[in-house]
RNA sequence: AGGGGUAUCGCCAAGCGGUAAGGCAGUGGAUUCUGAUUCCACCACCCGGGGGUUCGAAUCCCUCUACCCCCGCCA
C-alpha cells in the first residue's frame, strides 16, 4: 500500500487517494529540483470562487504544506477583456477564510515584460513568427481532428521581419486581429494545440492591473509555463482538460532553455450532484437577479457557503476525503452535508424552535403559572451547561410531532399517547380541536407533575418519544429560511438548472434564549437541523436564520 | 485506426502479480430526555467486456466497448 493513499489525519478524517504525492515523493527521491516544493493557485479574476476551486486550493496549498514548501496565489490575468478588479478582492478573502496563507501574491500581468522578452527570444531562435493571416484563415488552415493543417504563408519569413512586426504590434501599429505571433511547431501534429498555436495577440483593451501600458497580451499556453518558471514553481497542478496542453507547456520551457523547469500535473475537477458549478451560469443567475448575489446561500460559491453557514473545516474535510484522482466524478451532496454536519455537531449548541407550530394546551396546568426549567445546551453534553426556558399552560409544538392516526412505529404524540416534553414533563394527548376544514389546530393534554425533568419521576417510567416545544406566551417569532437543493436536474436540457423555488420562508416560534444568538453563530434546532443567524441580513432583535443542513432521521413515514 | 485521458459497490476511492482498504449512502441492532450523536453488525466470490501469459492477475499482454477533453488571436 502506498504511503500516500489512505491516511487518517489528526481530525480522524479518512483521506481519499492522492496520486500527486506519489509523483512528488519520486521527484524528491530523484533530487529532481534544487529548490523546495513550490505550487501555485492561479485563478483568473473573472468570477467568485466556488466549491470546485476549493478542491484546487486544497490541493495546491495542501501539497505545499505537506512537503514544507510554498504556495503562491497568482492572478492569471492575461486576458484584459474578461477580467475585473472586483473579483480580485473576493478571491483573497475567500482563500483566507478557508484558512490558507499564500507565500507570494502575484499578478501574471506583472510578468508581461519578461514574457515579451521570451517571445522575442523565440522569434530570434526561429521558433516563432508573426502571422498576418486573418483569424478566420488561421482557423480554416488549422485542419480538423482527422486532417492535418496547412502552413501559414508567413511561417518562414525572416526572424528580423517577425521581430520588427512584434515590436510594431507592441507600439500600437496594428489593430486587434491584424497580426499575431505564432509558435512554429507542427501543423500536422495530431495534437491540435501544437499546430502553430498563437502565443501573442494584439488587444487594445485597458487592463485592470496594467492599465494601457500594453496592447499586446500573451496567450495562456505561452504565459503559464513562464509564470510558473519565474516563480520557481516545481509542480504546476491543474485540471484534466489541460492534459493536451502539457506538450506545449514543456515546449515553451524547453525552447527557452529554462533550467529545472516546473512540471504540470493534471487532476479531475470536483463535481457535485444537484449543484451548478459553471462560473458562466452562476454569473447569469447573479446578473439576472434570480439569486441575491454571488454570496446567495443557495450557490456553491465560497461566499455563498460561508453565508449559508458551512464551516471552512467542514468543507476542507470534505475535499480531503474525496481525494485526488484522474477519473471524472460526480460526488453526492450527501457526502458534503455529512462533513458539514460532522464538523458542526461539536461546535453548536441546541435551541428549541418550532418551525410549523401547533398549539398544545395542558388542561391540568394552572392558568397564569410559569415556571423556568433548565434545558441542556447540548444533548448528552453536560459540559456545555444549561439555560432556562419558561414553561406554562399553553405551548407550541411541531405539527409533525402529532398524528391523529398514528403510523406504525410512530412514537410521538397521538390521542391517548404519552410523550416527554424535552426538559419538562410527560404529557398525554386527550383530545383535539379542529377548524372548519378539519385541520387539527389545538391539542388538549394533561401533564404528570411527578415527571418533571431532573426529578426521580422523570425516569420512573419510559416514554418512547421526546418532542421539542416553546412557551406560547413568551416565545419569539423568528424568520427562517430553509434551502433545498441548489439545483435540479432538467431531463429536457440534460443540465443542472438552478431552482429559484428552493427557498422557503417561515416564521417560526423560538425559545426566548435564542435572542442571545449573535449573527453568524450556528445553532442546532431540535430535530430540524443546523441553522445560522444570517450575518448579512439580521438586525439586533430580529435575527434571520438560514438552514445549513438538515438532520438525518431514521424514521420514515413510509414505514407504516 | 486523429490525439490525449478515464473505467474497482448507488456515490467517491485505495490497490501497482499473491488472492478486493476506507468514507458517504443504505440495512439491521444497542444506548439515548433531540427518531440526533455514539456504538456494534451487514453491505463487490468480484474489479467495463472478451481472450492470453502465470502456480496465481483488478494488477502484465492483446483486443473490444463506454464515457470525458481537444479544430478560441479563452483560461
Amino acid at each position: 500500500m502506498s504511503e500516500n493513499t489512505v491516511k487518517t489525519a489528526d481530525t480522524g478524517i479518512t483521506m481519499g487517494g492522492n496520486f500527486i504525492h506519489d509523483i512528488i515523493d519520486q521527484d524528491l527521491a530523484d533530487h529532481k529540483y534544487s529548490r523546495e516544493i513550490t505550487t501555485r493557485f492561479p485563478p483568473e479574476p473573472n468570477g467568485y470562487l466556488h466549491i470546485g476551486h476549493v478542491k484546487a486550493i486544497c490541493i495546491d496549498f495542501g501539497t505545499a504544506m505537506k512537503y514544507g514548501g510554498k504556495c503562491n496565489l497568482r492572478y492569471d490575468d492575461t486576458n484584459p477583456a474578461k477580467e475585473e478588479e472586483e473579483y480580485v478582492g473576493s478571491i483573497e478573502g475567500d482563500i483566507r477564510w478557508l484558512g490558507f496563507q499564500w507565500n507570494q501574491l502575484n499578478y501574471a500581468s506583472d510578468y508581461f515584460p519578461k514574457m515579451y522578452e521570451c517571445c522575442e527570444e523565440l522569434i530570434r531562435k526561429g521558433k516563432a513568427y508573426a502571422c498576418q493571416m486573418t483569424p478566420d484563415d488561421i482557423k480554416n488552415s488549422r485542419g480538423t481532428l482527422t486532417e492535418p493543417g496547412k502552413n501559414s504563408p508567413y511561417r518562414d519569413r525572416p526572424a528580423e521581419e517577425s521581430l520588427q512586426i512584434f515590436h510594431d504590434m507592441r507600439d500600437g501599429k496594428y489593430g486587434d486581429g491584424e497580426v499575431c505571433i505564432r509558435a512554429k511547431i507542427d501543423m500536422a501534429s495530431p495534437n491540435m494545440n501544437m499546430r502553430d498555436p498563437v502565443i501573442y495577440r494584439v488587444l487594445h483593451v485597458t487592463h485592470h492591473h496594467t492599465g494601457d501600458r500594453w496592447c499586446v497580451y500573451p496567450i495562456y499556453d505561452f504565459a503559464h509555463p513562464i509564470e510558473d518558471a519565474i516563480e520557481g514553481i516545481t509542480h504546476s497542478l491543474c485540471s484534466l482538460e489541460f492534459e493536451d496542453h502539457r506538450p506545449l507547456y514543456n515546449w515553451v520551457l524547453e525552447s527557452l532553455d529554462w533550467p529545472e523547469p516546473p512540471q504540470q500535473i493534471e487532476f479531475a475537477k470536483l463535481n457535485l450532484s444537484n449543484t451548478i458549478m459553471s462560473k458562466r451560469y452562476i454569473r447569469k443567475l447573479v446578473e439576472s437577479g434570480v439569486v441575491e448575489g454571488w454570496d446567495d446561500p443557495r450557490l456553491c460559491t465560497i461566499a455563498g457557503m460561508r453565508r449559508r453557514g458551512y464551516t471552512p473545516e467542514g468543507i476542507k474535510n470534505f475535499v480531503m476525503a474525496v481525494g485526488v484522482s484522474k477519473a471524472n466524478s460526480n460526488i453526492d451532496m450527501s457526502q458534503l452535508e455529512f462533513f458539514i454536519r460532522d464538523d458542526l455537531k461539536d461546535k453548536t449548541e441546541s435551541r428549541m424552535v418550532v418551525l410549523h407550530p401547533l398549539k398544545l394546551i395542558i388542561d391540568n396546568y394552572p392558568e397564569g403559572q410559569t415556571e423556568w426549567l433548565p434545558v441542556e445546551n447540548k444533548a448528552g453534553d453536560e459540559s456545555k451547561g444549561t439555560h432556562e426556558m419558561p414553561f406554562s399552560r399553553e405551548l407550541w409544538v411541531e405539527q409533525e410531532d402529532f398524528m391523529e392516526v398514528p403510523a406504525k412505529k410512530y412514537f410521538r404524540l397521538f390521542p391517548g399517547n404519552e410523550v416527554r416534553l424535552k426538559g419538562a414533563y410527560f404529557v398525554t394527548c386527550n383530545s383535539v380541536v379542529k377548524d372548519e376544514n378539519g385541520n387539527v389546530v389545538e391539542l388538549h393534554c394533561t401533564y404528570d407533575p411527578d415527571t418533571k425533568s431532573g426529578t426521580p419521576g422523570a425516569d420512573a417510567r419510559k416514554v418512547k418519544g421526546t418532542i421539542h416545544w416553546v412557551d406560547a406566551g413568551s416565545c419569539i417569532d423568528i424568520p427562517v429560511r430553509e434551502y433545498g437543493y441548489l439545483a435540479q436536474y432538467n431531463e429536457e436540457t440534460g443540465y443542472n438548472e438552478f431552482d429559484p423555488n428552493s427557498k422557503t420562508d417561515l416564521t417560526a416560534k423560538a425559545e426566548p434564549f435564542l435572542k442571545e444568538i449573535a449573527p453568524g453563530e450556528r445553532v442546532q434546532f431540535f430535530r430540524n437541523g443546523y441553522y445560522i443567524a444570517d450575518a448579512v441580513l439580521s438586525k439586533p432583535g430580529a435575527p434571520v436564520f438560514n438552514q445549513i443542513v438538515g438532520l438525518k432521521s431514521s424514521w420514515k413515514p413510509e414505514a407504516k
